[in-house]
DNA sequence: ATCGATGCAAAAAGTTTGCATTAGT
DNA sequence: ACTAATGCAAACTTTTTGCATCGAT
């Protein structure tokens, strides 16, 4: 569901790092490979867990570097989802990936959905506003499956 | 523009609680009068400030203990605008305090709007989505008109 | 060989908690 | 008087920064 009409998000990202003067780092690398494949945002946390486990482990400090630069470019997406944790996911691969978030009170499970009709309305919002818009995000919360059975 | 419908949602807020079995205190009777005034959400260090300048001083840990208490009797809704701070707004006004917000790419200001076509559009989803939906919250980023004349 | 990338550890910033004191009922 | 509310300071969590070392070019 990703193959075809995604040229490779890690690899625009690496070249768009290189273009921006940066040099191919291992942490960056291993990095940018796990984003490429979620689904969902991540919070820097979980990024740094899943890449001890099977991956190349990365300092902290690193993801947090390496976060940074890609949101300046604009290739990451911060997403702010409740609890005082941010999470990240890859941004600017298109409509194919647009999405955002239903967040579960209970839990705080997050899942991603996609709605053309709210697509259409924050559409003509924007045209409206005084101002230029450059993202918007959208999260609503319930009670999700497992925690709504009890 | 807020006397007749809203019933003061201080006033409310404090019935809540002391059926909840609490008691009228000093701080958090400051907490309840600034939030009811305001138009957007203020972060809890905006709050403190804000009382320290011309009210009642309020510690910063009772400023997190109101809050927790009203999020978790629904009459606070917390908000998630970027850069890791938390902020918090009046909820269970009703339709007509309702609303979302533009946040400053550039300086991080928040400003509230409100659009109906929206409103519709997350209304008619929710009715789709396989569980009960208790609230939703929109973010639209873009420069404010003074990050942008420059 | 140069200079950015990385890891470590310390520092900041934001949030929560324990405990002694104040104050509402 | 009883017990919740409050302030203070310490603990904790998340994020940022300084600096020495490693590694890509």
């Amino acid at each position: 569901m990703s193959a075809v009409e995604d040229p490779g998000w890690a690899e625009r990202a690496t070249q768009a790092l290189i273009a921006a003067g940066h040099r191919r780092g291992g942490a960056r690398r291993a990095i940018l490979a796990l984003l490429e494949d979620q689904a969902c945002a991540l919070s820097v946390l979980e990024i740094q867990e899943r890449l001890s486990g099977d991956d190349r482990e990365v300092s902290r400090a690193s993801v947090y570097r390496v976060i940074d630069e890609l949101e300046q470019i604009g290739l990451l997406q911060r997403v702010e989802v409740g609890r005082g944790v941010a999470r990240y996911e890859p941004a600017g691969r298109g409509d194919a990936h647009h999405h955002h978030h239903l967040v579960c009170d209970v839990c705080g499970r997050v899942e991603p959905f996609t709605d053309d009709g709210i697509e259409r309305a924050i559409r003509r919002l924007s045209a409206r506003l005084p101002r230029r818009v450059s993202d918007h995000e959208i999260v609503i919360r319930g009670a999700c499956r497992d925690c709504s059975e009890s």
